[in-house]
DNA sequence: GGAGCGGCCTGGTCTATACCAAGTACATGT
DNA sequence: ACATGTACTTGGTATAGACCAGGCCGCTCC
């Protein structure tokens, strides 16, 4: 929107994208602190931050709270019409996934569940919250609705694995169809305080809706990402 | 990340996001100036400017630039497995779709789009650039290469409207596969140029490849959209 | 060795001020 | 009617300072 030169906090981003791209700075690695980068330029502590901002935005960096500012790894491929796990994925892509179950509990069905799921309102459900990591990154919290007469007794496995797997091979069900949303959003207060990112960072929520062959809804899933951690990739023949 | 009440950006948020969704403010006025938000809250004008780039962030309001910040309107939902054009699909959402097209040149096939195209370099090739609008806000902008041996002449027609059916109708080229490519990314430099937007502001890459029944690809098409525009959704089954 | 305690450093928030460039609205001139 | 100019408003950039809370690391004490 601007000519090229005319801003300062464009000249700093383009200096420290400059020294990551020299290899200066390696992903993973921690960038000076926002007060030494000043004293280099001679800049004022707000425009280096402002092209912190500039460079987080586009995925080159990250920040951690109050610890520092550090180079981006590269992000993981998504393709949606693969059913394969996060862990299985991840894996294949050279990265070390983790898994974290925050909580799971038996709820109970309500009007929005209940219209998307085709159940009776106060039927049995599992809620299952987990937070997943790349690398020991943070990258994506989730919030998974299974019906609990399709898996009972889900909740007392080990979910820090592929939750995909269990439900195949302990409870036979099978994945068929699945339905995907997609928009690029906020991470606000709860999702940004799992991630342990600054409220409103820009991130990716993906809504996920699993059917088995005979069309029942066998998991809803509500995924947060952190907007510089994957691509999404879909190739499909045209309707 | 915060507790909270504990800081006065998040609450200067909430006032402004609760009088948006009390109707004070709907989809496409103005709201007051950064100032004027000042004057009612007793806070800085960095700390209103602090709430709006979370609004921003969120999608509620966007900026037009030294003109001032506008309540967002809701995004379109596009499904890339539906061939439809984006003339048709914005239409069909009851909202008024413009295509601006910014140039349109005949280029020669480099390495990259050798590879793509399955083409030797050198071979002719449409590159069109267009920019895309819903009820007047521009919200994408795309470069679009296209074979100039599938569709000789291609850029003499107006490309105003559906090129999806320019191929269709006047060269006979369907598609019938289709691969996307989705990433958040940041609008920097031409793009937000185009875009009219601050260098930086979040958005989302799309890159479309699309394959007629016999494999060979018809068109290569990289978009960056405004991130608080649409919403992707994909219905697929499992392979 | 391990737990606990400080203190330093970091990013996070906030104030106040200044100036600029581009958009807006309105009066003016043709 | 239409172009033109001008005064004013708006967001955009930049400075300099201040304080806070949480992460980090080393020291001390058990």
């Amino acid at each position: 929107m601007q000519q090229l030169d005319s801003h300062q906090y464009l000249g700093v981003r383009d200096d420290i994208a400059a020294r990551i791209a020299a290899g200066e700075f390696k992903p993973g690695e921690r960038l000076p602190s926002e007060r030494q980068l000043q004293a280099g330029g001679g800049v004022a502590r707000g425009t280096v931050r402002e092209a912190l901002f500039q460079l987080e935005a586009e995925g080159v960096i990250y920040r951690k709270d109050r610890s520092g500012w550090y180079v981006s790894p590269p992000p993981v491929v998504y393709d949606p019409t693969r059913w394969e796990g996060f862990m299985s994925y991840v894996e294949a892509q050279g990265r070390r996934p983790e898994t974290e179950t925050l909580s799971k509990v038996e709820i109970v069905c309500d009007g929005m569940l209940a219209q998307i799921f085709s159940r009776p309102v106060g039927a049995p459900m599992y809620w299952i919250r987990r937070r997943r990591l790349i690398d020991g990154r943070a990258v994506l919290i989730e919030s998974i609705i299974v019906d609990a007469a399709r898996a009972p007794g889900l909740i007392e496995h080990d979910l820090n694995g592929s939750l995909t797997s269990v439900l195949k091979t302990v409870y036979g069900v099978g994945v068929a169809r699945n339905k995907v949303d997609m928009r690029p959003c906020a991470l606000t207060r709860d999702e940004a305080e799992a991630l342990r990112v600054k409220s409103g960072l820009p991130g990716l929520s993906l809504v996920r809706t699993c059917y088995d062959a005979q069309g029942h809804v066998v998991e809803f899933d509500r995924e947060y990402w952190r907007h510089d951690a994957l691509t999404v990739s879909v190739d499909i023949r045209v309707r």
